[in-house]
DNA sequence: TTGCGATACTAAGCGTGCTCATTATATATG
DNA sequence: CATATATAATGAGCACGCTTAGTATCGCAA
């Protein structure tokens, strides 16, 4: 009934901790840019993807429809996107990345790229590569949709 | 769905997307027993330190005092914990696990430990360890408080 | 054409984190 | 003693995730 668990030695509360604090880090140095960690996950994604959808921005994200739809409304008010109607399917709201995000962008992604080599400092070359596909093997065994895993 | 789109190869990302995918499966699989993954790493600090303040607990957790304070009104209301004024310190509110808790903490672990085990299916031994020390310098090296570094 | 299920988005309300501010109490300092 | 500062907890309000539900629209089939 002993209740061994040594200092942060369990999985998902090392990889809780250790996302926070490059969440934390993230959003203590990307605030004077106005831009929070999702809106920054939201943007990398719309930037690789181009003027989308919000439900393929939900899709890719992985969060749903209603999340993307109450980021979004943040993101307009701040000026990084706009939404527009689809000229065939008035169901749908194109969202399209503004030049300020355009702007913006480069300097959102040293900032990340600053914080994951402060992470890894001081461990040893290939670590990144090694943590990199253990997390991308982890994601994949949890994967709610077991006929999508090994596929890809 | 669309299989083309290639992962995202980003630590920031990856980090953040297993961490989600345990807790979701964490609080798949604990929702009967009515514990959220908050609620559950509250408890596993308060198991361990046994009863404390709850500006304790906000430092175990590294969370906001006022986030401990939400957090165990809730798991009062759930008959997780008790409040009890301090004899000594009429500001302190300690905190204590009920008989309640002690029942089902076998049984979270179980749930816990076994998601571990899922995610780590297929990959090579060592990786549990390997990953293990390498979230932990990646949290030491995002510590806030640089004197603590490597010194714990 | 009409109807019906699927899809895209939004509304309402909750959990869990945050910041900023407030209250109550303890402790140190003049 | 009186006061100033520190500490413990909480209130108000926001961000961002969720569930559940609703509306608008599309596409297909009878």
């Amino acid at each position: 009934m002993n209740v061994m668990i040594p200092p942060h030695e369990s999985l998902g509360f090392l990889l809780h901790d250790a996302t926070r604090a490059i969440r934390r880090r993230f959003e203590a140095r990307a605030h004077e840019l106005g831009l929070s960690s999702s809106q920054w996950r939201c943007l990398v994604h719309l930037m690789r993807e181009g003027p989308s959808p919000q439900a393929r921005l939900a899709e890719l994200m992985e969060v749903e429809p209603i999340s993307v739809s109450r980021l979004l409304d943040r993101m307009q008010e701040g000026g990084w996107i706009t939404r527009e109607s689809h000229p065939a399917d008035r169901r749908v709201r194109i969202v399209t990345a503004t030049a300020k995000t355009c702007a913006a962008f480069a300097e959102a992604k040293n900032i990340a790229d600053a914080i994951y080599a402060d992470a890894l400092a001081g461990l040893p070359p290939g670590t990144r590569e090694s943590l990199i596909a253990t997390l991308r093997r982890i994601i994949d065994n949890l994967s709610p949709n077991p006929e999508s895993q090994h596929v890809r």
